[in-house]
DNA sequence: AATACTATCAACCGCTCATGA
DNA sequence: CTCATGAGCGGTTGATAGTAT
């Protein structure tokens, strides 16, 4: 079937707005609002399609925007929502007042991009020559991620209702599992050892089984295909409704996260230290005994 | 000064999703 | 329920500015 194009593209004008254009949308729009972007160009005068109003409009002209460079605040909260939510640019958006989608995708593809790969926390490069092993950088993306994740719980535990938002959006990437097994535990987390058994029930966890299960059968793959083999690996062995075979997965998943636990501690000391020294003085990664007992727990 | 290379970012393209007939 | 349409999103492109040789 095919979509049909956006508009008539038979004598709308491309490529960069003037001036002129600009105060023509801006003037319409003030005056009565954006409307239907497919009527508007007509009723404002514009030589353009809808979607390049739109576009002008909610990416340059809006008012609300906040133009010039980022604060470190702004990119550190980049990078900790790119680690929970990907490459959601909206929704990382939506937690940055005044900056856009566009905007912060630009900033990420040519700032963070290549300061994070500085840092060595990239995605590791293709082929087998990869300088660190793949579990190292999912280890330094997941502590990334972990620490994100931290924050916002203590922040919605504290009953922040700011937050309401983005604590939809981290529910949004948790697989269904993930909420079986928070129980009451998670709910009434505060101190330190309650968060990180908060971030254990919750889709941290899950990741860790299932890098575990992934890295017993495979050389080196990459974070992508780690997490997407790891899922299908459960897709596979779900409908065979073998409980033991799962349960047995389970348990070897909890004992290599272990390693994997003490992986993010020795990174997060080493190569993380912007990520620390908050959250009211206290470390956010419990020792890895305090981990083997929560496992104990959780798999009984 | 001229040229090549790199970085940046506005804008476009194509796709998916939501909604209403 | 199906289909058409509009809106929005994420990936990519291309123009331009800045820097290196």
């Amino acid at each position: 079937m095919g979509r049909a194009p956006c508009c008539d593209k038979k004598g709308l004008k491309k490529g960069p707005w003037t001036p002129e254009e600009d105060k023509l949308l801006v003037d319409y729009i003030q005056a009565n609002g954006h409307g239907s972007w497919r009527l508007l160009p007509k009723l404002a005068g514009l030589n353009r399609c809808g979607k390049s109003c739109r576009l002008r409009w909610t990416n340059y002209l809006r008012p609300d925007i906040k133009r010039g460079p980022f604060t470190a605040e702004e990119q550190k909260s980049i990078v900790q929502l790119h680690g929970i939510v990907g490459n959601k640019w909206s929704m990382i958006a939506a937690q940055l007042p005044g900056r856009t989608d566009n905007e912060i995708k630009n900033y990420w593809n040519t700032h963070l991009k290549k300061q994070l790969r500085r840092m060595g926390l990239d995605d590791p490069p293709p082929g087998p020559a990869a300088g660190c092993p793949a579990a190292r950088h999912m280890a330094q993306w997941e502590t990334a991620r972990l620490e994100a994740e931290a924050r916002l719980s203590l922040l919605s535990s504290s009953g922040a209702a700011a937050t309401t938002t983005i604590t939809a959006a981290t529910t949004t990437t948790s697989t269904s599992s993930s909420s079986t097994t928070a129980g009451p535990v998670a709910a009434a987390a505060t101190s330190p050892a309650d968060v990180f058994l908060r971030l254990w029930n919750s889709s941290i966890g899950d990741s860790f089984r299932k890098l575990a299960v992934v890295a017993a059968g495979s050389s080196s793959p990459s974070r992508a295909d780690v997490t997407k083999d790891a899922v299908k690996q459960e897709e596979e062995a779900a409908p065979a409704g073998d409980d033991s075979s799962a349960a047995s997965n389970e348990v070897e998943a909890a004992t290599m996260a272990v390693d994997e636990y003490q992986m993010f501690l020795d990174f997060a000391g080493e190569e993380l230290g912007l990520f620390h020294g908050r959250y009211g003085g206290f470390s956010l990664f419990p020792p890895v005994d305090l981990l083997e007992a929560s496992l104990e727990t959780a798999f009984k």
